[in-house]
DNA sequence: TTCAGTTTACTGAACGGTAAGTAGAATTAT
DNA sequence: ATAATTCTACTTACCGTTCAGTAAACTGAA
């Protein structure tokens, strides 16, 4: 069956261009660790440059999924917000090879396929941008530079591909929880707070916090 | 005088690696960009890498300088945060170049040059974390996880590597300033806080807020 | 016999890097 | 002061290698 073949060459080479970085890997690179030559890989595929293609939509069009199946979920704005984001950084656990490949190596994409894989990350953050309009107007969050925050969030989730292993200590469900927290709950003491002195370890409000999780987790970079 | 020139070459290498991307960057590019031949351009270096690496050493070592100067002028912790942030997000202003190529293509350094950036990398890092602990032991943060604080607040401050424009509308004085404003003041609303409604807003801590500054700012990617 | 899937053998272009040579300015010797 | 020498800053021409991609022949199963 050719689709199953064509898949296998997508998980390889998504996972070449991982390791190794686009340009760096070559077509035998990934002839040779699917134990074929290079003309065979040729076979199923046109260019380069379409592997990277592919991997790319398949990266942003699985990102989109999730955020339009919440969005149907019809919950709670803040609900829907948590799960995004929860939903982005398992992306890092479940697909890390594409989405790694997509961040580092979209901008190497030629112009026309590069500007459709943008017009689709303009879509998805739109969709941020709104859901954090909602939390604004149900008092949730307070009025804030929206396009700015969503980078800001955004910037937390994608930096994930400059540190996140796997195999590592930390589970993309604690990292989800640990950033929600920061989010939702601050890095402000509550004893900060002007006027009394002491530090309640946050009461009430904070108790959703990430204290019970691993307080390290290993770093080591992705590309050899 | 041949530092003179040394230091357009750099220059030059700096500019067309962050354009291009340090692989799909050739010699001859570099060369021609300066008026001269190839031969010419290995007059003064010796390899391609060691344009990269040059790059990199200056891009963490400028990082480094300010942290240094920071911790050397002994001011309170909130504040020498405040500094941390506003110079590591100025660097995207101030030297762009640089610091573009070392976050992207830091990773393509032969393995000696490459663990020796790493390191005064991970020098830099530990700056923060201890930054944090402070500013958690006075009572100003509450208690959190330190790494992961650390990273979410370096990839919200290093992603400005994907969408920060010198040319755009927002200053990285009022970008660091936004950010600044949602690690201290949070992203909730005071309204949301369970029990009693309202919170001092902050008395005198946080009047740097960003609300005024522009609320939009274009996006475009850095390269071609 | 057919044909999907594969191989061997190759092309043309581009790459990083080098060898060898030189115009002209600067330095030294006479 | 001038002639001989050395040095700086390049150039032309090229090497060895690698790359994406292709033509055409081969193989084994239905």
């Amino acid at each position: 069956m050719k689709k199953v073949r064509w898949e296998e060459i997508m998980t390889v080479a998504a996972r070449l261009f991982c390791e190794k970085g686009y340009m760096a890997t070559t077509m035998d690179d990934i002839a040779a660790e699917l134990y074929i030559t290079k003309p065979a890989l040729y076979y199923y595929i046109r260019t380069k440059h379409d592997l990277l293609y592919e991997i790319c939509e398949v990266a942003i069009k699985r990102l989109m999924e999730g955020v339009e199946s919440i969005e149907a979920s019809g919950g709670p704005p803040e609900e829907r917000f948590r799960e995004l984001v929860r939903w982005q950084i398992n992306m890092f656990s479940e697909h890390g090879d594409i989405i790694n490949v997509y961040l580092a190596d979209e901008s190497e994409l030629p112009t026309e396929k590069r500007e459709y894989i943008r017009g689709l990350s303009r879509e998805y953050e739109s969709i941020y941008r709104e859901l954090l309009r909602e939390l604004i107007d149900e008092g949730t969050f307070r009025e804030m530079n929206i396009p700015m925050a969503v980078r800001a969030i955004s910037g937390m989730c994608n930096w994930l591909s400059n540190w996140y292993r796997p195999e590592g200590k930390m589970t993309a469900d604690a990292i989800a929880g640990i950033f929600l927290d920061l989010i939702f709950n601050g890095f402000r003491s509550d004893a900060a707070m002007p006027g009394v002195g002491t530090r309640v370890k946050s009461g009430r409000v904070a108790k959703t916090t990430s204290r019970p999780e691993a307080v390290t987790a290993q770093a080591a970079d992705r590309k050899h």
